[in-house]
DNA sequence: ATCAAAACAATAATAATTATCGTTATTGTT
DNA sequence: AACAATAACGATAATTATTATTGTTTTGAT
């Protein structure tokens, strides 16, 4: 049976408070303001929970450290070569991909995922 | 200036032989049949050569290790939940994409990849 | 209030990858 | 063909990211 705690709480107040996508060591730095004792593994074990949960996702870059999104609806992303940030994208989602695979493949889909890669507005301009 | 080495041709041969994604250690295994000697070290430090030449992609997974790619040309993948496998997906590439993104929020937009996630015809068998 | 189990902090262990370093191989130049 | 410069090598240490372990504390159902 799953308990609650108060550590739990604030890495999932935390995380849902940014859009930056953070990682886990981010995540642990913030959490650390009102919980100054708490562990690395504590943060990694939550956000592990969270996403098993469906209260975030886990997103993976080509190098560096996962990243988590407290935003569950389905979305895209678009990654910055030179600076490593990930930012939301509102290009609509596309329907019908994941049925049309099905057929196409014979497999079970339950997910996808869209991401760009690219430089992003404010590096452009440096 | 670039030199050629036995070796760098030997992974680029292997990672070529197969459509399996394989990871580096898998890559390693195999050039040892004709590089008994060869360190993983040098197939990381290659591998990573050839993706920076353009000449292979890395692949990322949400677990496990970085898989690698010798087909540069663009498709979309899938992995199955259950085996782990990485496969290439046949469904036509989405175009006007990147563009449509570009218009939409400045970046300047290099590469998208598309990565499904589900269960595999195989594993849905057992 | 009691008590089993869940969660914690601290930290060791593991997995994946990259860096270092002394040696060997490749390649352009004589 | 021999030479010199340096890229690449193999062995291995170091680093990074994450997970497992362990003894203690907290939670929540009874």
């Amino acid at each position: 049976m799953r308990k609650n705690s108060k550590q739990r709480e604030e890495i999932r107040r935390v995380l849902a408070s940014t859009k930056t996508h953070p990682t886990a060591d981010w995540v642990y730095d913030n959490v650390k303001q009102s919980f100054p004792n708490i562990s690395l593994a504590t943060v990694y074990r939550n956000l592990s929970l969270l996403v098993e949960e469906g209260q975030a996702l886990k997103l993976t870059s080509v190098s560096g450290p996962d990243r988590f999104d407290a935003t569950i609806d389905v979305h895209y992303h678009i990654a910055c070569e030179k600076c490593g940030n990930i930012f939301d994208v509102n290009l609509p989602v596309i329907v019908g991909l994941e049925e049309q695979l099905e057929t196409l493949t014979g497999f079970k889909v339950k997910s996808h995922t869209v991401n760009f890669l690219g430089t992003c507005t404010k590096c452009r301009n440096e």
